[in-house]
DNA sequence: GTGATTGCAAATCGTTTGCATTCAG
DNA sequence: CTGAATGCAAACGATTTGCAATCAC
């Protein structure tokens, strides 16, 4: 689980962009947390209702899209669904600074490492792929002005899980 | 729409992969290469109608399924869905080669830009982000086995559109 | 008190499955 | 003729919407 102090942070940043400070959805902040920044809206519920019984699938979904339009989080691509969500380091950084430089950076590219086989995702620092994109403006004659970039693979637990039993 | 020939050695993979030629699975075909190989599930029912009103949605499905599993049609993660599919120049400049070589690499990872205006996906050739493995490897702790990169922008008629607009 | 927020039920959308009919080889 | 393929209807899972009750400020 991610700091306690996080659910703070994330709160004040959806207040400070206009919404109120409701039991629903520090609920959901902190279930976001307890899944350690990442989760699908189902696994949300559930976890939420361990603190708040009667929360609602559909605050669920509020919530999520508020801290989306924020950039607090993100939406994960996997092949399966895209229906996974992840804390954004950026924003998590930045709760403290002005909203709305978090929501101008909110739809930037993001870029995640994902794990193939427990599904946890990481999201990684520094993407120099300037020469990739002026290669390829070049070749398709397109005007690229944003990418998104996941990698796959095995996180270092499951890597040390797959060795120990001899797999992979 | 693409060559007229196109679509004969798209059946003509699907035939050597075990599956019978069709009535449906043409029609099916056509629409792809009318839709310059780009379209949802339900735009490729509208288009197949064209030819065979009789055609049904779920074998519009069954057969990007099959296509998919040869590598002659990816799925293309966009923001609002995960739902259109583009057909894969690896495989339409492969399709007379045999098939195990093209499932091989169906999972392999897959380059498009996308334009934002009109959603012309191109699939792009090359992609040396080998250093940038490399460091987020060691950056994360992650062994990076798959990578999934697209981007975003205008295409060139979208930027001479937008242009003669007097727009962005 | 008032407008924002909630949660339920129901609608909606995309996709998959069961099954009887039809078709290709 | 026989198994593969089709298309309908229905099931399904994820997400959204209408609306009356509730809550934050």
């Amino acid at each position: 689980m991610i700091e306690h102090c996080l659910i703070n942070d994330l709160l004040k940043a959806v207040v400070r962009a206009g919404h109120s400070n409701t039991r629903a959805r520090r609920a959901v902040l902190r279930a976001l947390c307890e899944a350690d920044g990442q989760a699908t809206p189902i696994q949300l519920l559930a976890l939420g209702r361990a603190h708040l019984p009667s929360l609602g699938l559909v605050t669920v979904y509020r919530t999520l899209d508020i801290l989306s339009e924020l950039g607090l989080v993100r939406k994960l691509h996997l092949d399966e669904g895209c229906s996974t969500y992840a804390l954004s380091p950026a924003g998590v950084q930045q709760t403290a600074d002005d909203v709305r430089t978090l929501a101008a950076s909110a739809h930037a590219h993001s870029h995640h490492v994902i794990c193939q086989r427990c599904r946890r995702a990481v999201e990684f620092a520094g993407c120099d792929i300037q020469m990739l994109v002026d290669a390829v403006e070049m070749q398709t004659g397109y005007r690229v002005t944003e990418h998104w970039l996941e990698m796959f693979g095995l996180c270092p637990d499951c890597q040390a899980r797959g060795a120990a039993a001899g797999e992979v």
